[in-house]
DNA sequence: CGTCTTTGACCTGCGC
DNA sequence: GCGCAGGTCAAAGACG
């Protein structure tokens, strides 16, 4: 099994990129390295910058000097009416109001700040007329109050990240699903431009297009993955699809040999195991495979940790490549569909390209969840990006543009391949002038928001990559207000910079956080849906038995 | 003893 | 038809 990986992609992580990198839009501040159960990092990572944090400053002056409190009211009966009267007059009447007419203290910043004045307001010297007993009373249950807000700001503020994660996860699939949509229906308008594409580039694709239903090869993996499309995957389609995997084969694979870091990656040019006697569902099951996400990142260690546990099935010595490419099997479930490989690059043998195909079809631990979304993720999105026809594969620009809306620096699709293969590449310095690495076969462009960890932290580089504008320009195009925020945030918020800096600076100087991010970023290609691993394993449940024969080792 | 890795053999597709 | 290359299988060995 996997042990001592130099890499690893946990939950954690990916947590503290997410939220370090990106959820401050929308007014909230998430910044907290960790956001997890701790109370104190709840509230002191801004959500409630003002009124929450004045309240814990206060609860904690109240709690670390709890006899000064009480010798004020007991001893000092002279401060003590100083102190209550200052206090009434900034806003402590209000208080008193507020537990006259009830117990349902309403939770703001307001009064939470009345209470602070309570306390640290003393600098007047105005006598105060208030009754003593009453007065500590009042005192002791305020502070019990407070700790009861405190207590449910907690939980309130648990539920909002909730909803705040589920509101951005929403955000990227609705993203998805607009891009998508919109470059169906530009392919509705070029119809006849792309036909003559498609003559060009491959040989046999209109043929393909004209035998039943060669139009809806993408659309098979609608229901692989979590992107939400409809799944509208037909038997027709398969037959289909195998065709076409085996006729574009030569023209892409050779076109994608051109291309030095491509190659080094996992391009395989056919459908494993897909003889005359498998069934149409495990045609399916072979198409759902052919989406791939391949991972660049610098690591010593023979391959990342990225939750799931492999077994390794193989090792062959690639064309072109000294180094050994080793072949993994997912082994968390008996027909776990998804595979990867793992490949040293062949002029930087310290940057570990993985490639990862096909959907989990288990549940998967939560330290395993971001890169397990990985392969499905980019399967299903890849391809919905293209919907109605085999423009996901003759226009990658736009693919990758419903895909990975980010630097063409980081993120390239590649469509010469037989199947469309997103890479990202996470080993560049810090300056993104100096990519060493050759050109992307096809950049990206930036059309969408930022998405999520990967945006913000790519975004930034982005802008010296010259796609600002580009950038900008598409996100009116798409009426993406919220990201334009951010993108004024950004410009406009010294501190966000420096933030984004610091971060871009982290990201590719530590491997693991490097890793991480990878893990981030293939979870928000399919907009991240939690419960993406299970339904892909509901979507995916008749095909783990269907290949039981093929997996059954 | 069970699990995993190694590694040579085998299968398949493609180009010539 | 043959050779090449990618991908997979499965027996043998290693390891805990």
């Amino acid at each position: 099994m996997e042990k001592g990986w130099g890499l690893t992609l946990d939950n954690s992580d990916i947590d503290r990129v997410g939220f370090f990198l990106n959820k401050p839009a929308g007014g909230f501040s998430l910044n907290t390295p960790r956001l997890n159960q701790s109370k104190e990092n709840m509230f002191s990572g801004g959500q409630f910058p003002v009124s929450l944090n004045n309240f814990r400053e206060d609860q904690t002056a109240a709690h670390a000097s709890p006899v000064g409190e009480v010798d004020f009211f007991s001893k000092k009966p002279n401060d003590h009416h100083h102190h209550l009267h200052s206090a009434a007059k900034s806003g402590a009447l209000v208080v008193k109001k507020e537990r006259s007419t009830g117990e349902a203290t309403p939770v703001n910043g307001f009064n939470v700040n009345t209470g602070l004045h309570l306390l640290t307001a003393n600098t007047g010297s105005d006598q105060s007329t208030v009754d003593d007993g009453t007065t500590e009373d009042n005192a002791k249950n305020e502070l019990a109050q407070l700790q009861v807000e405190l207590e449910r700001m907690n939980a309130e503020n648990q539920r909002l990240k909730g909803m705040l994660s589920q509101v951005s996860n929403n955000y990227s699939a609705l993203q998805m699903h607009i891009v998508a949509l919109m470059q169906q229906q530009q392919n509705s308008r070029t119809d006849s431009t792309r036909e003559h594409e498609i003559n060009t580039e491959g040989k046999t694709e209109t043929k393909k297009r004209e035998g039943g239903g060669g139009s809806m090869v993408p659309r098979q993996f609608l229901d692989l993955g979590p992107s939400g499309a409809t799944a509208d995957t037909d038997v027709q389609t398969q037959s289909s699809s195998e065709e076409r995997t085996h006729s574009e084969s030569p023209a892409r694979t050779m076109e994608l040999s051109k291309n030095g870091s491509e190659s080094e990656g996992w391009v395989p040019n056919k459908v494993p195991k897909l003889n005359d006697s498998k069934t149409a569902d495990q045609a399916t099951d072979a198409t759902m495979r052919k989406a791939r996400v391949s991972v660049r990142a610098r690591s010593e260690a023979p391959m990342i940790t990225d939750g799931c546990q492999w077994r390794k099935y193989g090792q062959k010595m690639a064309k072109g490549n000294p180094c050994p490419r080793a072949y993994y099997r997912c082994t968390m479930a008996v027909g776990c569909p998804v595979r990867k490989q793992v490949q040293r690059c062949a002029e930087d043998r310290t940057i570990l390209i993985t490639t990862y195909e096909g959907n989990h079809n288990h549940p998967l631990p939560p330290a395993a969840m971001a890169m397990a979304s990985t392969t499905s993720a980019a399967a299903s999105t890849l391809l919905s990006g293209s919907m109605s026809s085999a423009d996901g594969i003759m226009n990658p620009n736009l693919l990758a543009r419903a895909i990975l809306p980010c630097s063409s620096s980081f993120a390239t699709i590649s469509a010469s391949a037989p199947f469309p293969t997103v890479t990202l590449d996470l080993t560049h310095s810090t300056n993104p002038l100096q990519f060493q690495r050759p050109p992307p076969q096809f950049p990206v462009p930036f059309p969408g928001p930022p998405p999520q960890v990967f945006g913000q932290a790519l975004y930034n580089q982005s802008k010296f990559s010259g796609l600002q504008l580009s950038q900008e320009m598409e996100l009116n195009q798409l009426g993406h207000h919220a990201p334009a925020l951010q993108l004024h945030q950004q410009q406009n918020n010294p501190s966000y910079a420096d933030t984004l800096s610091a971060a871009t600076a982290a990201i590719t100087t530590d491997p693991n956080f490097t890793a991480a991010l990878a893990a981030a970023i293939s979870s928000i290609i399919g907009g991240t849906h939690p419960t993406n691993s299970s339904n892909n394993n509901n979507n995916n449940n008749s095909n783990s038995q269907k290949t039981s024969s093929f997996q059954g080792n």
